[in-house]
DNA sequence: ACCACAATGTGAGCATTGCTTACATTAAAG
DNA sequence: CTTTAATGTAAGCAATGCTCACATTGTGGT
């Protein structure tokens, strides 16, 4: 049961944190306010600082929440599919499908604003859990299929392009510039989106021998 | 000749740009202040809003260096590579050195900081010219090549292969999380990195007939 | 050579922000 | 039920982005 008196929020670190996201989907990062996320929570302009020790560890928390996001799918899918290839293509649709759902969070996960993870070990210990299902995933190809390459470069390959897929999809500074005869990266984009599985398929090709 | 009163700075604007370029490989987009960029040039803490109306305008500013730098290498590149395979994979390795050697222009040309490029039509125009080189070389290899796939969708999913290495290459979030037995993602960066024509050739091939 | 004028830089100042420090209230544990 | 940790508040400081009124300088038209 919640007392009557609101003087203890109950949910202020949650609350920041989906204030947070909204804010910056609305405005960008580069104006998002502690101040104005605590008027916006009822509390006062210092409540924020009980959960949070700076701005920083605020936004590394939206990162984090989005690795676990992401861990969960990724997790869901590997054991979904059990024919390596299929499991190979639906780990990259449901990677760009979670960039898709959570922009904000992957900007955070993967942009520049977070800097070096090596400030918080929460953070590393995050993102190593979600590349762990890749790689176990890639190793086990390594196994099963006869690759011409190591697993090692075409993890890189894979990761490049599905990494590169989801920023597309995500930022796509296109949006704005294709607006007449220079339409054909935004429609690029938008295809190799819309077959995904098609895009994996090609890649995964021209890896295999 | 330099008059010996330095009430002009001469070259404030350009200094600016250099300035806040090396602030924020330093400290981060985040805590770039133009008051602290003014402080460095030796001017008055308000002489850079008669060069840049608001600091999203400056940040504009050092993505339209980066599309006139990356503009430049992308045609001399494709000038110098006749044949279409060749020059196909160069271009990549273009694309990708030059976001290795201008991480912060790279990072505020695709990163989600300046956020939608409608604001600036010179901003506009400048992303467009670079894509205008790349486009060319996949209409030429739509018509001197057997395509299994149509353009668009070829464009999609080459940039995205390039644009994930490039992005990798830079934020590489992995240099702080490997640091013992999860080693393998970065091996796969550095390797794909180094071997960047291979890794372009496997792309390439997956497309092809 | 002059001088009006646009370009560039200055100084003071305002609202807002991140963050600190000292104190208040509540929930939980003993 | 009391002690204590968790959570929230109030006041305040230094710094920031930006505006406005004013100063200085380079430049083009006569």
């Amino acid at each position: 049961m919640k007392s009557r008196s609101k003087y203890h929020h109950g949910e202020l670190r949650s609350a920041l944190v989906s204030l947070a996201v909204a804010e910056i989907a609305r405005a960008g990062v580069e104006k998002l306010s502690l101040r104005s996320l605590a008027r916006q929570a009822g509390v006062s302009p210092t409540a924020p600082f009980r959960h949070f020790p700076d701005k920083q560890t605020l936004l590394a928390g939206i990162a984090i929440e989005g690795f676990e996001e992401l861990t969960g799918r990724l997790t869901e899918t590997s054991e979904s599919n059990s024919d390596i290839e299929e499991r190979f293509i639906e780990l990259g649709t449901t990677y760009v499908g979670f960039a898709q759902e959570f922009p904000v969070h992957y900007q955070l996960m993967f942009g520049a604003v977070l800097g070096d993870f090596s400030t918080s070990k929460e953070l590393q210990e995050a993102a190593a859990s979600s590349y762990a299902v890749l790689d176990a995933t890639l190793a086990e190809m390594k196994h099963s299929q006869d690759l011409d390459h190591d697993v090692a470069t075409l993890g890189g390959l894979v990761w490049s392009a599905v990494h590169g897929m989801a920023s597309l999809v995500i930022n796509v500074p296109m949006a704005s510039v294709s607006t007449g005869a220079d339409a054909a990266p935004r429609q690029a984009v938008k295809s190799i989106h819309n077959d995904m599985r098609a895009g994996l398929k090609m890649v995964y090709r021209g890896v295999m021998r």
